[in-house]
DNA sequence: GCGACAG
DNA sequence: ATCTTGTCGC
């Protein structure tokens, strides 16, 4: 039996996976007029320096506003189980989480958590199209911190996975300042790991811990950055939306305390956490 | 043509 | 992303 009257029990009309690949690359087409790609934010970036006082760097928005302080990580992560759900079942197969950190504080303190289990995944995941499989939920957990007034609603958002995929995405449709930081390099355009592992040996004596990542295209797609002394793997800053990558960079920079930066870590463990923590039942927190 | 491929 | 124990080291 090849499948029938599959789409007997279906409202929806069966679309080819070739055209949800066109739809797809369209949608992205759609929201790049809409990505900006420079400094544009309100805030203003604390710089420590090395007379002990803390000098402050304009924005490239519009001068003056308030020190960045409230730092967003987002991360979606998944149960071994279904991962569609085939049986009609309640237990949760993914756990989407933002947190936000103060990031004028020295240990860089969480002020804020909530989480969106999953009973369900109808968009599979494929490489270059990770925004439409995780940004809805994340999209919900940053609206219901909009419309409740929160005061800790994040002022900059990192994202999980390298930019012009989801962290664009997010920062687009949120309207949101956003950086991307993929803990794996993401093979377009030419990049690989040797080729990243080369470069960063080239620069490794000449003070500066980043490369920057071209593509053969001639496209610069981001930096690769050894966040942590020890670590000879690095990290990929990319970026999202309203922070050139030069900016990118500099945050970064101040919001490791591993080779993760922070927010990221702590949505990551957190949402891995929750996940555990509530495998059986539903969530409560979204119907 | 085949394999590799962010999370 | 997830499956997985201990282990070597700061």
């Amino acid at each position: 039996m090849d499948g029938i009257g599959e789409n007997h029990h279906q409202l929806k009309p069966k679309i080819s996976g070739e055209s949800m690949m066109l739809a797809c690359y369209l949608i992205q087409d759609l929201l790049k007029e809409r990505l900006i790609t420079q400094d544009d934010f309100p805030w203003r970036l604390p710089i420590p320096s090395s007379s002990g006082n803390v000098a402050v760097e304009e924005g490239g928005g519009g001068g003056g506003g308030a020190l960045l302080k409230y730092v967003g990580g987002v991360d979606v992560s998944y149960s071994k189980e279904l991962d569609s759900a085939e049986a009609a079942s309640t237990a949760a197969c993914g756990c989407g989480s933002l947190v936000v950190l103060d990031v004028t504080t020295p240990t860089l303190q969480v002020v804020y958590q909530d989480f969106s289990l999953l009973t369900n995944f109808d968009v599979p995941y494929i490489p270059s199209f990770l925004a439409f499989r995780e940004a809805p939920i994340l999209l919900q957990l940053l609206q219901k911190m909009k419309n409740t007034g929160n005061p800790f609603y994040p002022q900059l958002l990192l994202v999980d996975g390298n930019g012009f995929g989801l962290a664009c995405h997010l920062g687009v449709l949120a309207n949101i300042p956003a950086i991307g930081i993929g803990k794996n390099l993401h093979h377009v355009d030419g990049l690989t790991e040797s080729g990243v592992r080369q470069l960063l040996q080239a620069k490794d004596n000449s003070g500066e811990d980043f490369i920057t990542l071209t593509g053969s295209s001639g496209c610069v797609l981001g930096a690769a950055m050894r966040s942590t002394k020890g670590s000879c793997k690095p990290i990929y800053i990319s970026v999202g939306h309203r922070v050139s990558l030069n900016t990118a960079i500099k945050i970064v920079k101040m919001i490791c305390k591993y080779r993760v930066p922070e927010p990221i870590r702590q949505a990551d463990i957190r949402s891995r956490d929750h996940l555990q923590k509530n495998s059986g039942g539903n969530d409560g927190t979204l119907q």
